[in-house]
DNA sequence: TACTGTGAACTAATTCACAGCT
DNA sequence: AGCTGTGAATTAGTTCACAGTA
């Protein structure tokens, strides 16, 4: 590659100065970081300050290899023959993620799901605040869950520009899921944490991430009779007429 | 093809019988199968007796040449030049997903994440009863939750046992899910729904699928960081010594 | 020695494009 | 004409296996 290299190569072979590189990320590798995240904060915490690929592969569920494919685009690089830095990993990993300031979230929905999102721990703890609770049902409207006030349908659009949301999280009935999808995107929201049973419609700029209940429980019911039946993932098939 | 058919495609070219063939799913059409199922049945409902890969697709958040590529192998194929029949296919996804029969469910929580699971209607339209609710808060037990008893821990296996439940949601605090699931898979548990923010460790014949709503939220807040910047996957990593 | 980082091989999933029915 | 079903091409993701390094 003799002189065809860049600038900053260049630099870098000369020791000079660190150079600023652009490593692409697997879509697949992004959502296993939080899980990385979590195992590592749990470590951290634990005192523990070096960690192999092998261990943390099966503390998060995977193989190594795999660990270190995530990894390696990331930078902190681990020290070979040790491992990787613990709370070093853990910061590039939150930092990498947005993990680092807070993101306020309105929810829309103060039914029982609803609320328990409002009290999940699992939110505080990642910097994820609930900057307001919105509902239709005047008999929850003005009652307080998790420390919150539930505000009426009506200041949805306000809740969101007030507290600066860019993230909601839609937990009504599915009937009112798309409407309710559509106010938060007028007003400025652009991320999506849907768990109304239906497929929302948004701008191009707006992602949606589903979560279905439901769902879950059909493919482990899915599973669970291929199981029963000791079939693999095949199925029997009537082919042909009669 | 000739003579060197198999006897059955034999049978059926002479259309004396018809055949049993064995189609292999994909996992990942399998993850789709739910979705289709629920747009079906939306669809069916609404009177609708047939739909193309392209509506379906449309409807389903996917692409059209990906639904004819998950519904091919079922087996009641669509008729060319016009579409799928609304009803067959729908009823042939709840055969091959196992959702003709119920299915009893055992919920191990019930702070505000398992009373909302409890009483979520969705579960209960797709054949999934909730059986019992156990859980350790002297205060919870004997409460009552969405028309349930809430049981003491203890009852756990009995649930299981009783209910013939081998499906199992684990909705506790992560501390003690471990030994929840433990229990479970004791009595007999072979499938499970995990909520608590922890790998679940699991003999290989038992399925376990994690929601973790905290990892959706952050994989949010990643795009939306992205996206904030204008970045598309890239990361900007510092390479070389200084 | 014990580990990471990565080219190379492999496997899975998606998309294209069109043949084949109705 | 209008659709499905599917080979073929493409792209994404995983795993292997080992070179490189502290």
């Amino acid at each position: 590659m003799s002189d065809t290299g860049s600038d900053a190569a260049d630099a870098a072979a000369r020791g000079t100065t660190a150079v600023e590189v652009v490593r692409t990320l697997p879509e697949a590798s992004v959502a296993r970081l939080p899980v990385y995240l979590r195992v590592l904060s749990e470590l951290a915490l634990a005192g523990r300050t070096v960690v192999s690929s092998d261990a943390l592969a099966a503390l998060a569920g995977v193989g190594p290899a795999q660990v270190r494919r995530d990894l390696a685009p990331l930078g902190p690089r681990g020290t070979r023959g040790v491992g990787y830095d613990v709370v070093a990993l853990r910061d590039r990993l939150q930092d990498v993620l947005g993990l680092t300031h807070e993101w306020p979230v309105v929810i829309v929905g103060a039914g029982n799901l609803g609320q328990a999102l409002a009290g999940y721990a699992g939110f505080a703890d990642r910097g994820f605040r609930v900057a307001a609770l919105v509902d239709v049902d005047p008999l929850l409207v003005g009652s307080s869950v998790a420390g919150l006030v539930v505000d009426p349908a009506e200041r949805l659009e306000d809740a969101v520009l007030r507290s600066g949301a860019s993230i909601a999280v839609v937990a009504t009935p599915p009937g009112s899921a798309q409407a309710v999808c559509d106010r938060l995107v007028a007003a400025g929201v652009r991320s999506i944490l849907n768990f109304a049973p239906v497929l929302l419609v948004v701008p191009a700029h707006v992602e949606v991430r589903d979560v279905d209940l439901s769902v879950e429980l059909a493919l482990l019911a899915f599973h669970e009779q291929r199981r029963a039946a000791d079939l693999p993932l095949d199925l029997p098939v009537r082919e042909g007429r009669a």
